[in-house]
DNA sequence: ATGAAACATGAATCAGTATTCATGTTTATT
DNA sequence: AATAAACATGAATACTGATTCATGTTTCAT
């Protein structure tokens, strides 16, 4: 465990590893079910018998492999967040330019929020069911986009500006237009947010 | 409805309408408890017990003026949307120029969240106690922030662009920088998240 | 002043559900 | 093929907490 190459947080030992092969898929079965359960109904009218009868396993199975109902969550939190850095890092890595990579950033997160609409929901409710958790996804992202900006800032890609705040304000778009997919159901294509919304971050509204 | 002057949403009707100055007393240090107790633990941890016992009345007494805990829940978030519409239109109805009024609300925005931390974790975990609270709430938002927008492009005050679209960005950047204060507690005085934001706003990023 | 409507009480009900556990079954190693 | 460790089961436990209700108390119109 403990991932060698990612090397995330070591702190908190998982409820239990699993040791063979069916041991395994039967934990990734029950967090996928985790996944779905959670991100349609809600943490609380998620229960554990719902998980597992959607997982195809019995109740007591779960306890194997998590503690709590707490602790499936808060994995989910986290490998939320390990998937939407990667993604976007993918998306953006071989881009120069910073403007250039912050539509393109922009474009792969809609596209994974909208493959991913169950992630987006549990992130959202992790504010009150762990909200280290919360706090740990969005300082991470944070982190990044600011050192990004400043970076940018010292290149002369963008005008000059505070950095972190500059950083929310921009993950506070990215956000607001990820729930017009997700909770509001729009019907513009990804691409026509995304147009709008970099004309709004690379030149802003003034006349 | 759409709000002409006032006049709110008259469908459902609530729980119980007090209708002596006692009972209307009573209701209030009820409505009242629950907004901080939900607000600092979360919906599903505050208990009719705790929120009764804030307010001081006794566990039946709640059930004369709200149906269930999730009623309760639901008028909070319609207030809440209330209030910040409010605020946010006296601080701007004076002003005629579109991006001076983005300044002025933005920070008019934050000063009430600052005041009203619990209403603001609130409306979050609304998207999964009363989803449909919480797209009225942003609707609304959204609705008088797109007119708004429209209005100003046709006067010459801002540049072309889809209103929709920029005003849940306007929005998305709102909300962040609100987070920011709530759940981050940033150092960070108002008037300068204000200032970084505004020029992001008017000007964008680019060099 | 008085009776009916409002309001208030808090103990009892009732249901849901997270977690445990005693008991089997499967897998891997020898 | 034998055995210990892993894995799986699902019924039983244990507890929480929303909602109800039978019984007072207060308010107010007459």
């Amino acid at each position: 465990m403990r991932t060698a190459g990612q090397a995330e947080a070591p702190q908190k030992v998982p409820g239990n590893q699993p040791k063979t092969a069916r041991g395994e898929a039967t934990r990734k079965a029950i967090l996928s079910a985790a996944e779905r359960v959670i991100g349609a109904k809600g943490y609380n009218e998620a229960s554990i018998g719902h998980i597992t009868s959607e997982a195809g396993v019995a109740q007591g199975t779960f306890y194997i492999y998590f503690k709590t109902k707490e602790e499936v969550f808060s994995e989910l939190v986290l490998e939320m967040g390990r998937l939407v850095r990667h993604t976007i890092a993918d998306a953006t890595q071989n881009i120069q330019n910073r403007l250039e990579a912050e539509k393109a950033g922009l474009s792969a997160f809609l596209e994974f929020v909208r493959a991913h609409p169950d992630l987006y929901r549990i992130v959202q409710e992790a504010l009150f069911v762990d909200p280290e958790a919360y706090r740990e996804y969005y300082t991470a992202f944070e982190d990044g986009y600011r050192a990004g900006l400043s970076a940018a800032e010292a290149a002369g890609q963008i005008s000059a500006g505070d950095a972190e705040t500059r950083a929310w304000a921009l993950m506070g778009i990215a956000r607001a237009l990820g729930e017009q997919l997700v909770v509001f159901n729009t019907e513009k294509p990804i691409p026509d947010l995304v147009a709008t919304a970099y004309d709004l971050i690379a030149n802003g509204i003034k006349p």
